[in-house]
RNA sequence: CGCGAGGUAGAGCAGCUCGGAAGCUCGCCGGGCUCAUAACCCGGAGGUCACAGGUUCAAAUCCUGUCCUCGCAACCA
């Protein structure tokens, strides 16, 4: 089988404030169980992530909680980089774009946009805050609507009324987060030409058409259909990249326009100019972008068009855009303080693994969905320990009760004695484990999962036809070792094909109690799982429960931790 | 005509790209098994696939229209 080389890249998260459970679904744990199955695929992949450390909000935010933003940022980065370790998101890197790399790769990215001429100039009226050293977009400024007199309107409109109007119409503006009157200011700004891109963008987009999600292709093309207007990529505050052009050099760069730059830098930061040249300007390396709805105009229209006006980097082939996880019916919600903020996970002793499938099951791939407790619970009783992790306990138990762990026999012994459930059970897990593994790679979470829960269903119900204790009892134990053999194959299967949602799960299973070699993990393990290859001699450890069961009285200690 | 998503068994959802006898999990009813974390397996009841038209031999699926629900314009993937 071809190795493949592989990018893959999460959104960078704002360091305004806690991440919660949505953040995580977004893009860290898609980002992270594609990287896990590619790797044990044995391609050649790197996964890149990190925080985004310019723009406005963060630099309010250090400003409020006293700090600079360098420290600031440093500190959010830090937490963030324990999440993710609780989560067991292997990232190869977690940076950020506060870094020497990033500002020297962001200022040759943007010099190419320059020289290839994709830059123009423009004059605008902006609001500025010289208490905050800011400029202040229209959600950044409120002030009297000047049709009904609402005080708490917003730059461009009125929540009250509803109308919308230009920026200048809006009486008495005031800063958002001081709330000191804002002044008017004309300044010169750099746009960047995404008109004239729109051509070689559009061929782009068109040839995704049956790779991108229905609705990352649709929401990409809708912008078509208006067409794509020059858009500004400086800023009127003191915080961020400084544009390297004469007459602006109070200017920094828009946040958005450094920050997929990031993920070259952060690349760079990982591997030097050679891993840019291997994962960014090698044809033969695809890249994968996961991310959130909300950004899925950056990553399919903005980023790539910068790419295109730049020429020096390849553009992303799939834009994984996910839909947005609710939290028991309502939206995840830093004010009201609504979901699982993940700084309480981190002083929590639930179990990752059982969250992560939980996630994975309810992933909001082609549409938002919700996290309930009741649905948790419910997965972790049914699914992973009724029927994955009972599988092993059941095969694991017999073997060990009856064999002393030790069967003594392989495929090869028991060939000539296949009835048609052996027949069914051998196609399954010769089957299964390459289509679970097409699941993955083409970013279908759900179907994988759900897939592998079926896997661990076929093998309890081959069991219970099979029924080895009943064989046993007669005294047919040639039949009782051929069952379980293939079930002891197909459990080592099942801890391969569930790695790269459950990672600790299914190493614990296959050291300690399969008693097997190295990791499920391991580069190359995956084409392992579909073959029925078992040593005659080997010998089984003594099984124990592999999933704690969820009662009501543990879901409710969650929800008083979490509340 | 702001933008977006959705309406499928009691609940929660999948299926819709590429039309071909309505599926999954839970709950409920009945049976089986006893190796297993009161776990597992089989069977059953329960649906005019929001509504109305249209295309078709055939529509949950494609087209048109109508009704209803929910998000976004405040932190926020």
């Amino acid at each position: 089988m071809e190795k493949k080389k592989i990018l893959v890249t999460s959104a960078l998260l704002y360091v305004n404030g806690s991440a919660h459970l949505g953040h995580i679904v977004g893009c860290w744990l898609p980002g992270d169980i594609f990287t896990r199955y590619h790797k044990t695929n044995g391609d050649d992949v790197v996964y890149v992530s990190g925080t985004d450390d310019h723009g406005t909000s963060s630099y309010i935010s250090a400003k409020n909680a006293g700090l600079k933003p360098e420290e600031y940022i440093s500190i959010m980065n830090g937490k963030l980089k324990d999440i993710a370790k609780k989560f067991c998101i292997d990232f190869d890197i977690f940076s950020g774009t506060n870094t020497q790399t990033h500002k020297e790769v962001t200022v040759d990215f943007f010099n190419e946009i320059y020289k290839n001429g994709y830059t123009e100039e423009k004059t605008s009226n902006m609001l500025f805050c010289e208490h905050d050293k800011v400029a202040l977009a229209d959600r950044f400024v409120y002030g009297k609507c000047p049709y009904c007199g609402y005080d708490k309107a917003y730059g461009d409109q009125c929540d009250k009324c509803g109308k919308t109007y230009e920026l200048d119409e809006l009486i008495d503006p005031k800063c958002t987060f001081c709330g000191n009157s804002a002044v008017k200011k004309t300044t010169k700004h750099i746009y960047i030409s995404l008109d004239k891109l729109q051509p070689q963008l559009e061929k782009w987009v068109e040839s995704k058409k049956d790779i991108w999600r229905p609705h990352v292709y649709n929401m990409t093309t809708k912008w078509f259909k208006e067409g794509l207007k020059p858009r500004c990529i400086t800023r009127d505050i003191p915080w961020g990249i400084k544009v390297p052009l004469e007459g602006f050099e109070d200017k920094v760069f828009y946040v958005w326009f450094d920050a997929p730059i990031g993920y070259i830098s952060i690349t760079k930061e990982l591997g030097g100019e050679e891993m840019v040249k291997d994962r960014w300007q090698n044809k033969d390396c695809e890249i994968f972008n996961f991310i959130g709805k909300d950004n899925i105009d950056f990553h399919a229209i903005f980023f790539p068009s910068m790419e295109l006006a730049c020429k020096k980097y390849n553009l992303a082939n799939n834009v994984v855009g996910f839909n947005f996880l609710n939290f028991e019916g309502q939206k995840f919600s830093k004010s009201k303080h609504i979901g699982i903020f993940c700084d309480k996970v981190m002083e929590n002793d639930i179990d990752i693994d059982s969250l992560r499938a939980y996630l994975v099951s309810i992933f909001p791939e082609n549409k938002d969905s919700d996290f309930t407790y009741e649905g948790f619970k419910l997965n972790t009783n049914a699914e992973l320990v009724g029927k994955y992790g009972n599988f092993f306990n059941r095969t694991l138990n017999m073997i060990n009760k009856n064999f002393a762990g030790t069967l003594n026999i392989d495929f090869e012994d028991i060939k000539n004695m296949l009835d048609d459930n052996d027949k069914e059970m051998i196609d399954a897990i010769q089957t299964l484990p390459n289509q679970i593994g097409e699941l993955f790679a083409k970013t279908e979470f759900r179907t994988a999962y759900k897939e592998i829960m079926r896997f661990a269903s076929i093998g309890n119900t081959y069991l219970e036809k099979q029924a080895p204790w009943t064989l046993i009892k007669n005294g047919d134990i040639d039949n009782a070792k051929k069952v379980l053999y293939l079930c002891l194959n197909m459990a080592k299967a099942l801890a391969i094909v569930g790695s790269p949602i459950m990672p600790n799960k299914t190493a614990e299973i296959w050291t300690e109690q399969l008693n097997l070699e190295g990791s499920p993990a391991e580069p190359n393990m995956w084409q392992e799982a579909s073959k029925i290859n078992i040593k005659k001699t080997h010998k089984v450890s003594s099984p124990k429960p592999l999933f704690a069961r969820l009662d009501d009285e543990a879901i409710e200690k969650l929800k008083a931790q979490f509340a």
